[in-house]
DNA sequence: ACCGACCTGTGATGATCGTCACAAAATGGA
DNA sequence: TCCATTTTGTGACGATCATCACAGGTCGGT
């Protein structure tokens, strides 16, 4: 257990250090923010209708964010390992979810508590920074996410996932990828197998 | 001019305020980096294949961000008063932009620069935390529209925007609407002629 | 008031996609 | 291995939307 615990937090930290410099004094001051979850597949990460108290960043597994449309689930997206999953929104503003996070694999991750989060960005600028720079590639990520969904036919979006995010193709069931692409299963189905 | 100036300094000090608060001492380290900038339409803020160096602070006048495919212009998104114009991912990256932002009406704004921003930034640590509230906003904003696109017809797009930007439909013609709905321009004149 | 450029409305037609229905295939326990 | 559950493929059909074409309308400038 203190394995996997050192484990994620070697993985957490390097990741840390591509967003920014990270020294050891950053590490403690972020470190007591810093808690391991699991979760089962199908757990929920974030029950829609509550409000979002903490970021994950994913270590093993993925989990994805829908909404629920007239009893249809809508996936909006999905996080795979080195990615932080959180509904901006709910967490920034304090508003409720309307989405869930589910765990789409057993999954483990590491969770950011936003008030200790807070707490130690109030006394290390560093951390702020690191919470900056997570934001921007949030952002970056969705910002080219719409551009793929205004500029392209629903083939096109399928071609640009297999071309630029191949391992999504395999570890998401085609049935989940639909709603993700905007169009029907049987759609998706037949975009396929065409070529 | 200097009344200009003057007006907008306290609409882009009432911005920051409405962030983060703002202290005498935060002005300063900020303001170096602030400029008054003036487009006519049409001008642009930010050219295709070019790196963004600046958020630019709407004070007056609206713009738009637009793709090039296959020779027809599709929007992106539109900034009006009190919003913040930038091409998130050029700008935190480096990278070339590979979508346009320009005036739709002549347009006064403050631009930020990006390299005496991150200055203060260093210097002031309430300057970071305006930019990560900034991108946050920007963030949230994002989210929301991905969602109205993969949850809503047509139809209901347009209603949405009626309902919670009605200024954006006055402000826009349609057929600068369209694109951004992600529908023909004839379809948007044959929704809004129904009913 | 006039002209030209641009924006908007409208009809006809075909392509694409959603929906419903059901069959085939894969998956995962007991 | 076998069965139940879930996932995927496929056909038929209708709804929605894109496209093309053109007519009417609006607006600014001279």
């Amino acid at each position: 257990m203190l394995d996997l615990e050192a484990a994620a937090s070697q993985q957490v930290l390097h990741y840390m250090n591509t967003l920014t410099g990270f020294t050891a004094k950053d590490w403690r001051a972020i470190y007591p923010a810093l808690t391991i979850v699991s979760f089962k597949k199908d757990d929920l990460l974030l029950e829609p209708g509550k409000v979002c108290d903490a970021l994950y960043y994913i270590c093993k597994g993925y989990c994805r964010t829908f909404y629920n449309k007239d009893g249809k689930e809508i996936n909006t997206a999905f996080f795979f390992e080195d990615d932080i999953a959180t509904n901006i929104n709910s967490f920034a503003r304090g508003e409720r979810s309307d989405y869930a996070i589910q765990a789409a694999e057993p999954l483990t991750a590491i969770k950011f508590d936003k008030q200790r989060l807070y707490a130690a960005a109030a006394q290390d600028p560093d951390v702020e920074t690191l919470g900056r720079k997570c934001l921007q590639s949030i952002a970056a990520k969705q910002e080219q996410h719409v551009a793929i969904y205004k500029l392209m036919t629903a083939q096109e979006r399928y071609a640009y996932l297999a071309e630029h995010y191949p391992e999504m193709l395999q570890r998401v069931s085609l049935s989940q990828l639909s709603s993700y692409l905007g169009i029907a299963r049987e759609t998706l189905s037949r975009i396929r197998s065409r070529k």
